[in-house]
DNA sequence: CTGTTAGCGCTTTCAC
DNA sequence: GTGAAAGCGCTAACAG
């Protein structure tokens, strides 16, 4: 492969003349460049990347990093992240942390290979996270608290978000509420179930262990939890789903069973996915301000990235959009 | 930032037998090891990736470059990608394109930040490939044909696919069917449309420039189309919208206006997206093989990356998927 | 088993 | 305006 050494050979310059030329703002002749840029092309020259980071030590790109790429729930936080960077002439790229302590994206944080980054893997420890971040290497953290320096934490609060969803419920009218769990060691989980207790505990009801459901933040997961919710005979009167997927899958299990939504169980979800609306009955849910979040993430990071002081710690509030998979209870007592 | 040298200096040894302390199978003795690594902690040292890059002249990191990181399209893809990549002791990172010749995708490829890319973004020109694909860089192109050395085409049957749909439509009954656009100069959408004009052609229909209409692969615009339809005032029996995304976008149009599927106009899309099966009705669609498209784009490149011999274009098929959509037609002469 | 040394390809002073 | 030279942090011969 070419490097810039035969260029400049080839154009008769020195190694550092047509290191200026191939510059932006090189003080070269014009006749210099010309030739330079003849030679390039002629040994079709492609910069190596790492070679200029590796001498320039900045990049110029930062990561966003997911537990899964592919998810649904995070194409929101993608685009106001990659506007934003797109926006500061950074680049983006976007690695998966699925393979944990091993996975590209523990590589990336350690070997810092990026600017910055932010975080958004619940399977990234808090000592990887604490490692890697320092003076000149800030981390964003979208998910859970983690101290330290160079680490900003920026928090949707579920424990809210599972409140209102729960005191929805309860409110129609309902008292025997499912919750489908998601992993229980999981942040978000935690904090939405943790909302999902306070408001029944606020009401005096009763918490049912047997309408407590893993269904591991997956549709499929929500959809077999749901089936067995159902196979145990005694269904609720309404179900809260602690993500908008497992909601999916479980409407699908529902109506697979010929009961309706919301007559005779009312459905609520988490996150307000794109596909919430589109479902039928549409999805009443806790929308999350995902792109606010990922711009205010970005900011943070950026500001961090010019050394500016930023604070170290975000919430952002949530909200209970209305559709129509949940009506008021019938009473039956 | 503490650097290898800092960590030799502190250990007492060599730089290079910190370095081979710190590598995997380096043949040092315990002990040393043991300092070095004690060493290392206390300084908090983490290597620096571009370094070793540079030194290895490789990443063991393959790019997959999108036109949109957050395109439920993609999901699937990554997916494959993804876990060939890691069953193969690499890295996978993704890249969108969008900002297209400044984007972060072309930086990647043109500065080979990566070993080698797997790229589906319409918006990278031939060019781009053509110069960066090299011995050592190999590139796997899954939207269009693209010839070159180290370059290798995966494709997908757009052609039969388009035809196939419209047939269906036909063999339902159907007489006027209209066709919601993609971008018009878009690869898939050109391959569509034609499979769509032969199957009119064959059966000696007309296409009729009104039903002809753009939605730009977004449900958004799926629905700006739909409702335009709507507004000229005589519906067509059925409607092929060039991707699923515009078919929701284009389904809830109908619905809003009160328009009944499959009674009164049948629909169909085109992807099988994750979404398709879960609207109401569900979407009659023809699937693409994506997870089969992503694992051989892998496949293909590890290959090539391994330097064996590889074909340099595949082609698969599509199939349709019956759902809910469509009926056949009430002859209503 | 450990240390010395020579670069990987590039940018960037600093003289000329 | 141009060139020589240093060095980013690391790995990998090659000696010892």
């Amino acid at each position: 492969m070419a490097t810039i050494k035969d260029v400049a050979k080839l154009a008769g310059v020195a190694l550092s003349t047509a290191s200026l030329a191939l510059g932006e703002g090189g003080r070269v002749s014009p006749a210099t460049r010309q030739k330079v840029l003849e030679a390039a092309r002629e040994l079709n020259y492609q910069k190596n990347g790492f070679a200029m980071d590796l001498k320039r030590s900045q990049t110029r790109t930062i990561a966003l990093i997911l537990s899964d790429l592919s998810g649904p729930y995070f194409s929101e936080l993608i685009q106001s992240v990659q506007d934003f960077a797109l926006s500061r002439g950074y680049d983006l790229i976007a690695c998966s942390s699925v393979g944990g302590q091993d996975s590209t994206a523990v590589k990336f944080l350690r070997e810092k290979r990026v600017d910055g980054a932010i975080v958004l893997a619940h399977n990234v420890s808090n000592e990887v996270l604490q490692e890697s971040a320092r003076e000149g290497f800030p981390i964003v953290v979208l998910d859970r608290v983690v101290l330290g320096d160079y680490l900003i934490n920026v928090l949707v609060d579920g424990e809210q978000g599972g409140y209102e969803a729960t005191k929805y419920l309860i409110e129609q009218g309902h008292r025997r509420i499912a919750y489908i769990s998601g992993p229980v060691n999981s942040y978000d989980n935690i904090q939405r179930y943790s909302g999902y207790q306070r408001a029944l505990s606020e009401h005096a009801l009763q918490e049912l262990k047997k309408w407590n459901v893993i269904g591991h933040f997956t549709q499929e997961g929500g959809f077999q939890a749901t089936k067995m919710l159902i196979l145990q005979g005694d269904l609720p009167e309404a179900i809260f789903y602690a993500n908008d997927e497992m909601a999916l899958g479980g409407m699908k299990a529902l109506a697979e069973s010929g009961i309706r939504i919301p007559e005779q169980v009312s459905v609520i979800g988490y996150d307000d996915i794109f596909q919430s609306q589109y479902v039928q009955p549409s999805l009443t849910t806790i929308r999350q301000p995902k792109y606010e979040a990922g711009s205010m993430a970005a900011h943070l990071l950026f500001q961090a990235l010019e050394g500016q002081f930023v604070n170290k710690s975000y919430k952002f509030s949530v909200e209970l959009v209305e559709r129509n998979s949940c009506a008021p209870s019938l009473v039956r007592k």
